[in-house]
DNA sequence: TCAGGCGATAATAGCGCTACGATTTATTTG
DNA sequence: CAAATAAATCGTAGCGCTATTATCGCCTGA
């Protein structure tokens, strides 16, 4: 009358048990062991390593996250990976956050609140360490989400607004302040900003916004021609074309990034446009090819890299317990690039 | 004498009983609800997701992976997301899996297989649902690690040689092949492979290879000059200098990847060198610049696209049940791009 | 000699959820 | 109308690990 085993489940083939039975040890050993390894005897150690290796044990992140109520995730959402700025960011926060042994999930947006939202929704669902968020713009529902965890949120990459928790990055309108200024100092009073994307682009919208203000400011005539595609210098050309039908008096153009500048470059060698003597160029991004192009690319250099490195930093002071309560606004500045296309 | 209680955790505030509570049902029927819909009655359905919304009940995967001996995570280890081609592909992947709710982990290797070796390590902790490693070469414990895994292990970007499970991707050398074939048939007889970070990265080592022989076997001379750090149009203009020194009769120049091919059509601008007249020039990536610079760039699409919508599908299938065992090679192909700088 | 203290190890009770079988309820059929 | 079948729901036993408390030796010093 014997009933069968009741319930049978998959496993996995190692667990600390078969690790804590070889090193001849109890289980709590070996998850103490491997959580704070000076807290266990040498002797304690070595067996424990030795059969961690020989069985080639991996723990699981999983049973760890639930009985400790915390993960070793990061969750990050961008807009896009594909977007170099964005690419440099998660790159550099990855390399940062893997001292600390935690891992990064990835989301992308798509400059899409209520994709954004959902990714949000998905992320919490991983009890992640920290949050990382693209802007300042979210949904209400992103932000009721958000308003009471109890982890570091850190929105990235937009400064100058009502933050959730800590903010990195910098100011959009500054750059576009600092770019009118500049094309004013060179000499050049009738000034134009050609954009891609901004309907969906905040931060190229502030930019444009910025540079109209500080030119407008400084007695410069200040226009826009935009487009509404994803930058690419092939853009870059077109808008330039149109910028010159509609303002032909233009003098200075100022590019929402480096890869419409760098369709302007183009355009303008084509139609011997002679950069900077009868228009001045300066980008935005300082790309991989800004320095190499004909003329080198004047342009104002984010820091996405340090964007990503202090966001880790912030994660890893909380996770030590530095009290530090994370509400902060880290700004990393922009530099400008003064090459000869100005 | 009552003793206090035991032990106090931490916890999640909202639980799957906390809406089963208040929606009058069992755990157990929530947990049903979740994961498949269409097995509750509609009542209860709707008493359900009433509950869902008002407690703002988000599940914990964690819970949810440890009991199902799975989690809803792919991993995604490449060298760098900087590099555009890698960017593309988990972009396209994390976008095709995200309508399966499956959540992207992601690594970087930055080209070393130890490194690799340990963010395996790490990715399996997660008992993920599948992980994605970019190339063919890994280290002996690394597949090890993976030889008896249970879940898809896809291989992407390369083609061409002993594969653990799945590989998507193309031949690399065939690449080669393909450029060199046709600078040939431009009428060109001194050919050049001009290379970037050739010691680490062995896809761009196989094209080069590919190019040599194919030119060989056409009866064209061929020649390779490299430079050790990753690829960017300054370098490409240097190499262009340094390849003109040492092979001035060179007339047809393959490049490692577009940005090389970049440089060194802003250098030929420079020295007044005719691309193609004097010198043929054709890249690997038609990356966003290719199409728009002075003259279009001939070059050699890769799918880094359909990669990564590839690697998706086989994930769903294997998640499906399809048993459609995912030991399979999928040659995602190339194309050449002519335009005219060759 | 033995209480007191300390470092190292072990035992225990869940973390929140899913899978499985068992049970209940609704629907059909002989 | 009872029996058989189908549909919906529930109860239970863990998944593998961590945090907390309890226990075990061993050394010190009065």
């Amino acid at each position: 009358m014997r009933k069968p085993p009741r319930h049978r489940r998959k496993m996995q083939s190692v667990t600390m048990s078969d690790v804590a039975e070889l090193a001849n040890v109890s289980p709590s050993t070996v998850s103490l062991f491997l959580r704070k390894p000076e807290a266990v005897s040498a002797t304690a150690s070595q067996a424990i390593s030795r059969a961690i290796d020989k069985l080639n044990y991996v723990p699981n992140l999983m049973a760890g996250g639930l009985a400790a109520a915390s993960s070793r995730a990061v969750s990050i959402l961008v807009p896009s990976v594909r977007n170099a700025f964005f690419a440099e960011t998660v790159s550099s926060m990855q390399t940062a956050l893997k001292k600390q042994r935690l891992q990064l999930i990835l989301g992308h947006t798509e400059y899409d609140e209520q994709e954004e939202e959902e990714l949000v929704r998905m992320a919490l669902s991983w009890a992640p360490a920290a949050i990382v968020l693209t802007g300042l713009s979210h949904s209400a529902a992103t932000r009721r989400l958000l308003a009471n965890v109890a982890i570091p949120v850190i929105e990235i990459w937009e400064l100058g607004g009502p933050q959730i928790d800590a903010a990195i990055g910098f100011h959009h309108d500054q750059v576009g302040i600092a770019a009118a200024e500049h094309l004013v100092r060179q000499g050049r009073r009738n000034l134009l900003f050609l954009g891609a994307r901004m309907h969906q682009d905040r931060r190229a919208r502030q930019r444009c916004n910025g540079f109209l203000q500080a030119a407008r400011a400084a007695g410069a005539a200040a226009k826009v021609v935009e487009h509404p595609d994803t930058a690419s210098a092939e853009i870059g050309s077109m808008l330039l074309a149109e910028a010159l039908r509609l303002h032909p008096e233009t003098d200075g153009i100022a590019c929402s990034n480096d890869h419409i500048a760098l369709g302007v470059l183009f355009a303008c060698e084509r139609q011997k446009i002679a950069v900077p003597d009868r228009l001045a160029v300066i980008g935005f991004g300082d790309l991989s090819f800004s320095a190499a192009c004909n003329p080198p690319l004047t342009t104002i250099r984010p820091s996405g890299d340090l964007i990503g490195r202090e966001a880790a930093r912030l994660i890893e002071e909380h996770l030590h317990g530095e009290k530090a309560d994370t509400h902060r606004t880290i700004d990393t500045r922009f530099t400008l690039q003064h090459r000869r296309s100005s």
